[in-house]
DNA sequence: TTGTACGCGTTATCAT
DNA sequence: ATGATAACGCGTACAA
C-alpha cells in the first residue's frame, strides 16, 4: 500500500471490524477504553487497527457533537515577533489540554477578520484568541457577537468577547516617561501605532499622566501614532528631527519602529544618548545588542499567549467566569544606554 | 439570541428549510448554485440563512467527502522568524486558494512529529509543510509514508516526501568562505547546527568546497555543529576565542547564533573586524544595525513558504510533478563592514 | 460480553 | 423546479 496510490479508499471502523473479526461496536469499545472487553479480543482489534493504520475520523466525531478541540488565533502579521511569542505560549497550554491552535493572520483587515471568524463557525472551533485590529468596528462587533464560540482578546478590548488579556502598557509608559522627565526631558517624542485599540490609548494615557504629575505640558506636534512599521519610524523620526523645536528624546512603541528610529537618527549624524535620549518598546535582540545598547519598556509575550490560553480553557469548559475579565500582564523598564540628559540642560 | 446563551442550539440546513417552507435539499441548492432555482425561492432561503446566521456544517461536508481544504504545517518553534516568514509565504498562497493553514510546533521531538502527522490525518488534512528535524528517523518515516495526504518537505530532504524546497546554502557558504580565504583567512570557524538535516549538510559542503577549491585545510576543530541556539553561539566562540590557536574568522549559520556570537566576541574584548572577521545566516535587524553591520548570506524565507504552498497545491491537485521534485531558492553574499584581513596579515 | 440500529448535517440521486 | 431519501463514519443505547 504505497503512500502515491491515487485510489485512497479510507478505512473505517467497518474495515478494522471484518479485520479483527468482531463487531464495530466492539471496536469503538476498545478504543474508548470501555472495562468490558476480553483481553484477547483487545488484542486482536488493536492488531488490527495497527495494521490498517486506522485513525478515528474527526469529522464524523465532530458530527456526533464531540468538541473540535480546536482554537482559532487570529491576528495581523505573524512576522511580529511578538506575536510569535503569543502563539508559542497559548499553543503549549492548549497542547497540554488536547487542544490544536489554528493561527491565520489578517492583514489588519476587518474583512478578512470577519472571513476568518466564519470559517471557524463553520470548522466549529471551540475557541478563539482575537487580536483585533479595529475595537469598535460594527460589523466585527456583530460577526463576534454571533460567533457561538467563546472569545479571548490579546491587547484589546471588546464588550462582546469573552475576556481579554494585555500588558499594562500605561504604568510601563509612565514609567518610562518619569525617567525621561527626571533627566531634564522637556520635549519627549512619541512613534506608534494603534491608535484604535487599547495598547494606543493606554500608552498614550501613561505619557499623559507621567507629564502631567510633573507638571510639564506636552506637545501635540511629537506625536506620531499612526502606524507600526519600520518605514513610518524611519519617516517621523527624520520629520520629528527636522522640527525647528524638536524633541531630545523619543519613545518608539512597536516592535517595528526601532529599526526605522534608529536609522532615521543615524542618517542625521546624531549622537545617542549625547544628542538625543530613545527608549522602546518591547526589548529586542536588537535593542540588547546595538551601540549603545537601548533602553526599553519589556514585557513577556510568551506570558501573554498562556494568560489567554488559560482564559479561554475557562471559559470553552464553560466555568463562570466573572465577564470582562481582564488578565494584566506587567510591564517593566530596562534601563541601558540610551538616555542621559538633554543637551540643552548639559550645556546650560 | 445572546452569544453567553450556555444551551447553543446549532443551527441546521432543516432550520433554514423550515423558516424558508422548502426543502433542505432547494437549501443546498441555492447556497451550492444549483441554476435550477426560482429568483424567489432563492430569495427567501438566503434571507432565512441571513437571519439564521447558519453556515454549512465543515464536518458534515468532510463526512461527505468532501477535501477540508485544511493544510498543516510542522516545525521546530514558530519564534524563530525564518519559519515566520515561511508561513506567512505558504498562508498567502494557500489562502488564495480556500485553504487554511494550521501550523503546529514540534519542539524538535520526533515524537511530537508523529503525534501531529497522526493528528492531520485524523482531521483529514489535505496535505502537510513539513520540516522534519531528523530526516533519517525510522519511525517518522513510516508514519510519513502512511499519513495519506502529500507532504512537501522545506528545508529538508527525504524519499518518503512529494517534493522539497530548500535554499541554495551550499552556494551561500561557498561563496562567503570564498570571500574570506579570499580576505588571507587561513582558519575558518563554523557554528551551527543541523546535523542530521540537508541545511547542514549543504553548509558544510559548501565550506569544505570553497577551501578545497582555495588548497587550502580545513581545521575539523574549528566546526562546532551541534545547536542553533544563542546560548550555543555564545560558548562556542568563547571555546574558538579560548583556543590555543584560534580561528581569525568565525561563520556562524543559523538564526539564533549571532547574538551569542556577537556577546561571546564582546566578552573577550575583540573588535570586528580587526581582530576577528564575522559572517552570519541568515540576514535580520540585527545584522544590519549593529555596529559593525554584520556580512550575511541570506535568503528569502517568504518565498520558501510560498514556493513550497504551490509545490503541494499541485500535489493535492494531483498534477503529475516528477516524484522527488526539489525546488531551490538562490543565497546571496550581502557584503557589509565585518570582514577584514586576518591580524597575522596585515600584521606580516 | 457482544452485535445492531439510529442519528448527527450535508449533498446527490431519484421521484414528482 | 422542487421534495424526499440514502449515504458518509462514528458513538451509543438497546437487544441478544
Amino acid at each position: 500500500m504505497t503512500a502515491k496510490s491515487p485510489r485512497r479508499e479510507r478505512v473505517t471502523v467497518h474495515d478494522v471490524a471484518r479485520a479483527a473479526g468482531v463487531a464495530i461496536g466492539t471496536v469503538s469499545r476498545v478504543v474508548n477504553g470501555a472495562p468490558t472487553v476480553t483481553a484477547e479480543i483487545r488484542q486482536r482489534v488493536e492488531r488490527a487497527i495497527a495494521e490498517l493504520g486506522w485513525v478515528p475520523s474527526a469529522a464524523a466525531q465532530a458530527m456526533r457533537g464531540a468538541p473540535t478541540r480546536m482554537v482559532g488565533f487570529i491576528f495581523s502579521d505573524i512576522r511580529n515577533p511578538l506575536y510569535s511569542a503569543m502563539i508559542k505560549g497559548a499553543e503549549e497550554v492548549l497542547e497540554q489540554y488536547g487542544y490544536m491552535l489554528v493561527v491565520a493572520s489578517s492583514d489588519g483587515q476587518p474583512a478578512r477578520e470577519i472571513a476568518l471568524m466564519q470559517l471557524f463557525k463553520r470548522r466549529r472551533a471551540d475557541g478563539l484568541l482575537f487580536s483585533v485590529e479595529q475595537e469598535n468596528n460594527p460589523e466585527v462587533l456583530r460577526c463576534a457577537a454571533g460567533a457561538g464560540y467563546p472569545i479571548v482578546l490579546l491587547e484589546r478590548e471588546m464588550a462582546v468577547a469573552q475576556g481579554a488579556v494585555g500588558a499594562d502598557h500605561r504604568f510601563g509608559l509612565r514609567h518610562a516617561t518619569a525617567h525621561l522627565l527626571a533627566l531634564g526631558h522637556r520635549r519627549i517624542a512619541m512613534i506608534s501605532g494603534g491608535r484604535h485599540n487599547r495598547v494606543g490609548r493606554d500608552r498614550l494615557a501613561g505619557l499623559r499622566q507621567a507629564h502631567e504629575e510633573s507638571g510639564v505640558a506636552l506637545d501635540p506636534a511629537l506625536l506620531r501614532l499612526d502606524a507600526f512599521t519600520t518605514e513610518y519610524g524611519l519617516r517621523q523620526a527624520q520629520a520629528l528631527l527636522d522640527m525647528p523645536d524638536p524633541p531630545t528624546a523619543i519613545i518608539a512603541a512597536g516592535m517595528h519602529l526601532l529599526p526605522g528610529v534608529l536609522q532615521g537618527i543615524r542618517m542625521k549624524g546624531l549622537d545617542v544618548p549625547r544628542d538625543i535620549s530613545l527608549v522602546a518598546s518591547n526589548d529586542s535582540q536588537l535593542a540588547q545588542l546595538v551601540t549603545p545598547a537601548v533602553d526599553v519598556i519589556r514585557y513577556d509575550g510568551h506570558a501573554l499567549g498562556r494568560e489567554a490560553a488559560l482564559l479561554l480553557l475557562r471559559r470553552m469548559r464553560g466555568e463562570a467566569v466573572p465577564a470582562n475579565t481582564r488578565v494584566e500582564v506587567p510591564t517593566e523598564f530596562v534601563l541601558r544606554a540610551s538616555s542621559a540628559a538633554p543637551p540643552s540642560r548639559r550645556g546650560g
